[in-house]
DNA sequence: ATTTGTCATAAGCCCTCTTTATGGGAGGTA
DNA sequence: TACCTCCCATAAAGAGGGCTTATGACAAAT
């Protein structure tokens, strides 16, 4: 390890004039003129202190130090070739993506199947959390987060708007005539801000707090089990919610749906925005994702603004 | 053969960083800053369109791309590093001297030996031929020729001037008195200008033409065993004949030496003159070899002009 | 004798790579 | 908590290596 290595780009130039016997064809092969192959040969013979080609008159021979030579430059440069390749192809057939329960759980698990079917070299990996994480300090490729965009260094592509309605069982709706009649039931996760924002939206002005249980982690997919199981009133996104909607498994008992400050992204780092498992899934998640979702055929969205 | 390899120098700093888990170590290895580095891996990552290390806190972790890629590439470089070091050390071990028969028997057999003590561990090996030889087609490091030194591209060195003098077998040295009686016994090398010269010089004014077999190749060697077989006079080297003169086996009857025109050189590509074997054996002959040849208790050396 | 194939050399320019300088993040420590 | 230190990232700027173009030489082939 404590011998310098001897200039690089001369040992490639070596290498490929060695296996063709001829500067000329070596050349070609690099991409580069035949002036340029024999000034690094001539480098590599300065360094090396031996000439490594006889140049006879239409043909070149290597000399005895250049068949010293030649072998394990040969296997060395075919085993950069080889795992460089291998390493990179590999690379390409896996993408990591980390994802958000409740996208994950409520859009992806419904849609993915298709993006594997198109792609069907590219092994999928899921990394549910909930943080964004650090694309320096895991090998995720991209990421689904909810927020606004806005994180730099990297590259956000807006998925679905984070629109919010109330919804609750339909055991529970029976009383539920006029929005005010929410009040009355039980509210999940009662400090979202979205209450305010939608009972502001519905002419309702006094939302009285709720004492409770605070639930924090990712609102959306807990929220939407409790109101599935019939415990109270939840604040959904209703593109989340389509196939329990049109289940009748949850009801939405009114029109009125709040267009979302937030969204749900697909984010990756732009260096790496061109890598092919990368580009592959965002051109299709983002030809595949409405990013104003369809509220639906009874579906009045009112801007909001937080 | 197709794929273009990657960088190089991104590889190179990779595969150090991979063997240290560090920038900065690599760095120092490399005998570069930490800022070049971590710009070579950023390429490399580029590349293969994936991160190849984690950078967590304070330490550094291959990622599943980065390991699969490490360890062909350390094995790479260290194929690259081990050839390379060998074929050098080898190709210095190695000399090979291009000389003529004179040369080589009359001076440098006795002489050798003493090269090869001071240097033990280069092994030298001749290539006996009276051409010289090019340089660009054949794997002789240096030579040592006859001539005038001036060779384009070559570093010339004289080693021995070509002074010249009659001598002749005791057999044959009875008659002789004054240099005018030389003229009575066969020439050897009749053809050669140095009779010219050497009557000139001693006041001999007519040197009658002589019939005969010719001979081209390489005179003194041939000339010197025609001579000493008692075949007749011939015009050498003193310092070359200098044993066969001290044990009576020749006769030079004359004390008078004309100084040659040419001489005894030690040539090599001026491109390698600093190459470890070609260094020592210059360095050694140059100072082993007088230019000027010691002629000996009775040699009156005369300049001669051609 | 001319053409062709191949390598060497000179001159010049451009781009890559390096260095310098700086900032940020997270442990470790008082 | 505050500070220090370790380590990597980034920006800007400069230098030099390495490439291209153009030309020449040499010898074999035609």
């Amino acid at each position: 390890m404590d011998e310098p290595l001897p200039p690089l780009s001369a040992l490639r130039a070596f290498e490929a004039a060695a296996r063709h016997l001829s500067f000329t064809r070596a050349a070609t092969e690099l991409g580069m003129t035949q002036a340029a192959v024999s000034y690094q040969i001539k480098i590599l013979e300065e360094r090396v202190g031996a000439p490594l080609f006889l140049r006879l008159p239409r043909r070149l021979t290597l000399t005895e130090t250049g068949e010293r030579l030649a072998p394990g430059m040969i296997e060395a440069f075919q085993l950069i070739r080889q795992t460089f390749s291998a390493s990179r192809q590999k690379a390409q057939t896996v993408l990591t993506i980390s994802v958000v329960q409740s996208f994950a759980a409520k859009w992806l698990v419904d849609h993915i199947g298709e993006f594997q079917l198109n792609f069907p070299n590219i092994a999928v990996r899921f990394d549910v959390s909930q943080d964004l994480i650090d694309f320096n300090r895991s090998e995720v490729d991209v990421a689904i987060r909810s927020g606004k965009g806005d994180w730099p260094g990297l590259v956000s592509h807006l998925l679905i708007r984070a629109d919010f309605a109330p919804m609750l069982a339909p055991s529970l709706a029976g009383e539920v005539r006029e929005p005010a009649d929410l009040l009355k039931l039980h509210r999940i996760g009662p400090n979202d801000p979205w209450w305010h924002l939608w009972f502001a939206a519905a002419g309702v002005g006094e939302v009285p707090g709720q004492s409770g249980p605070e639930l924090v982690v990712d609102s959306q997919f807990l929220e939407g089990n409790l109101a599935l199981a019939g415990r109270g009133v939840a604040m959904l996104t209703p593109a989340f919610y389509r196939r329990e909607l049109e289940a009748g498994w949850l009801v939405q008992p009114f029109p009125l749906v709040c267009a979302g400050s937030f969204g749900y992204w697909l984010v990756y780092p732009h260096a790496r925005r061109n890598a092919p498992q990368i580009r592959a899934f965002r051109d299709w998640i983002v030809g595949r994702a409405p990013a104003v979702p369809d509220v639906g055929p009874n579906g009045i969205v009112v801007p909001v603004t937080r």
